[in-house]
DNA sequence: TCCATAATTCCAGATATATCGAAATATATG
DNA sequence: CATATATTTCGATATATCTGGAATTATGGA
C-alpha cells in the first residue's frame, strides 16, 4: 500500500461515527449490514450515515451490494490487514523491532 | 488503547507532513532528530512543522526533550504498535482472521 | 400506475484543520 | 548585556470536513 493511500485509509477510520460502523461491520462479517440498520443502531441520520460509509468505502474499507431495496455493506478485512502492514512494515522496515511484532502476533494468534 | 485515543493516533498520523514526519523519525530511531532538522528535511516553514509535531506529541506518537537550544523529538514505536494491536484486535476480536494476522508476522518477523 | 420503503444526492451552514507571517520565548556565546 | 540561533505561540486566512433537511433515485407491491 502506498503511502497517499495508507492516509486516505487512515483519515477514514480517524472519525467516530466510521470507525463504530466499520468495527459493527467486522462484527457482522461475512453477512454483512444494510445501511438502513447500521444508521439504527448508531443512531445517525440516515444521509449522514450515507456520507460515511461513502468515505470508507472509497478508502476501499467496505464494499456495498444492493438487494431488494437495501443496500447490504460488508467491510473488507483485507484492507484492514493492508493497513496494519503497511504500519508495521513503516515501523520495521529496516531497523527492527521484531520483538514488538512478536508482541502483535502471540495477542493476536492466540 | 481505547477507541477515542486510537481516533487521535489515526488522525495524527492522516496528514502527510505528519506521516512524513513520522516516518523519518521512526528512521532515526533512537537517535531522534532537531525539530529544525525535520523542518529543513521536509522543507515545511519551521512554525507550520512545529504545530505537526505537537499534535504528534498530543497522539502520543513522539516525545520531545529540549537539548541546548534544539528540541529532539524521537517516535514512540510504542504507541504505533498500540495503535496497530487495535486495529488487529479490532478486526480478530472474537471472529477469527488468524490466518491473516499471521501473513503480517511473516512478513515482519523474516 | 400509484404508493411505500430504502438509500443517495444536493445544498447550506457549522465546525475543524492547515498554513504561515510576525512576534514572543528559550538558550548559548561574545 | 547584546546578539544570534532554535523553537514555539499568536493571529488571521484558506481549505476541508461534518451534519442534516429537502429533494431525488431505485425497487417492490397493490
Amino acid at each position: 500500500m502506498e503511502t497517499e493511500e495508507a492516509i486516505t485509509v487512515l483519515a477514514s477510520l480517524a472519525q467516530p461515527t466510521r470507525m463504530q460502523a466499520f468495527r459493527l461491520l467486522i462484527q457482522h462479517e461475512p453477512e454483512g449490514l444494510t445501511a438502513g440498520e447500521i444508521a439504527r443502531r448508531l443512531v445517525v441520520p440516515p444521509n449522514t450515515l450515507s456520507a460515511h460509509l461513502n468515505v470508507l468505502s472509497q478508502a476501499g474499507l467496505t464494499t456495498a451490494t444492493r438487494k431488494s431495496r437495501s443496500v447490504i455493506y460488508r467491510a473488507s478485512v483485507s484492507r484492514l490487514t493492508a493497513l496494519t502492514t503497511f504500519l508495521t512494515q513503516d515501523c520495521c522496515g529496516g531497523r527492527g523491532c521484531e520483538a514488538q511484532a512478536a508482541i502483535i502476533c502471540s495477542e493476536t494468534l492466540t
